[in-house]
DNA sequence: TGAGTTTTAAATCGATTGTCATAAAATATA
DNA sequence: TATATTTTATGACAATCGATTTAAAACTCA
């Protein structure tokens, strides 16, 4: 009844995913996209709506993909304060492999659109509330079972990682140095030791 | 001999500093810095030279007036562990006073313009290496004379405690709550008691 | 006072921005 | 096969971008 796509839209979303978390928003020009993604910018705002929506769709993608992986890869599947530490040494091994620098895009995101948008906003905040509640019933659990230290209430361990979490995203992205951030997350570890 | 300036240029970089501050780079065009500024783009391009030399002043203009200052006024004058918590408490108030949510422009620029560009690249990781330092001085004089844990080595303190600072940083641009950031404080606190 | 120099204001440069209009191309259904 | 519908390719829209040119204005020093 009409003419098909020509392209993957899957695969599509992932190239701009990859562009715009390298760049940022700003500094990504629909024309940049249309390259990256190989369509032409007709077909984009046929398929995606404009450069807004698709930055939307972008980071949904992202973090879609990025955290509910993660936590859903170690929640339950680990004791939880090993769940707490495997996520952590992931988050620096990744940040040491990241070539060419991109850090977290949810924490662009934080910094470049959340502050001016109210609809990011929402979204960024949301999602570092839930990665907050993984943490604290990671820390929660410890807590029951006698593997994580009672000396601070669960609500502000999990802030602690939550800040932390940030933190290295930051660091990584102008000293990505395995001492540095490795260093960085022996103490918070040391706290969690019943 | 020439023709004198109608401005005041230290004046003229602050509004600058404010503006870029709050917008980031890229979003900052020469024609909104005219208008904030009170300039033309001809005044600006002869005072300060072309966008990114101005930023680079506004950068350097912030750094200096931020940390410099913040460093100085407790570095000394107050014992260790106190400078330390002066300096996170003084972070946690300006972050909840923050009306426009400008956050850190530090951070800011560690995010937008030191990942694709090496001479910001080296500025924001020297001031990083110098607010690692301070850290690391504190926790070292606190060790010295008792009033710090000496469970863990002074430099993976004074890392944690620079992780934590950016994440905080970048936790108040999307939620700034006073018991969230307080909380977060507070088992980071209680690792450095002895 | 006049020569020399710098800062201003105003206009404009080509390039790029996000977005859309048009029309040709390609398919499913009737 | 013809019609209806959607996706493409092409090109262009006004607006804005960073940066500069031109010339008038304002000052100092000889």
């Amino acid at each position: 009844m009409a003419r098909p796509r020509e392209f993957d839209e899957d695969t599509a979303l992932r190239l701009a995913v990859e562009h715009f978390w390298e760049h940022g928003y700003e500094a990504t020009s629909i024309r940049d996209l249309a390259a990256v993604m190989g369509l032409t910018s007709a077909s984009i705002y046929n398929a995606f709506g404009d450069k807004h929506s698709l930055y939307r769709r972008a980071l949904d993608y992202y973090v879609e993909q990025s955290f509910g992986d993660r936590v859903g890869r170690f929640e339950g599947n680990l004791p939880p304060r090993d769940a707490i530490g495997a996520f952590f040494r992931e988050i620096v091994e990744r940040s040491l492999a990241d070539e060419k620098r991109k850090g977290c895009m949810l924490v662009n995101s934080a910094l470049e659109v959340a502050p001016h948008d109210p609809e990011f906003q929402r979204v960024v905040s949301g999602v570092l509330v839930q990665v907050e509640a993984f943490f604290r019933r990671c820390v929660e659990a410890g807590q029951r079972d006698g593997t994580i230290s009672r000396a601070q209430p669960s609500e502000d361990m999990a802030r602690t990682l939550l800040g932390m979490l940030l933190g290295i995203r930051v660091l990584a992205r102008t000293r990505p140095e395995r001492d540095l951030l490795e260093g960085l997350v022996r103490p918070v570890f040391a706290m969690l030791m019943p």
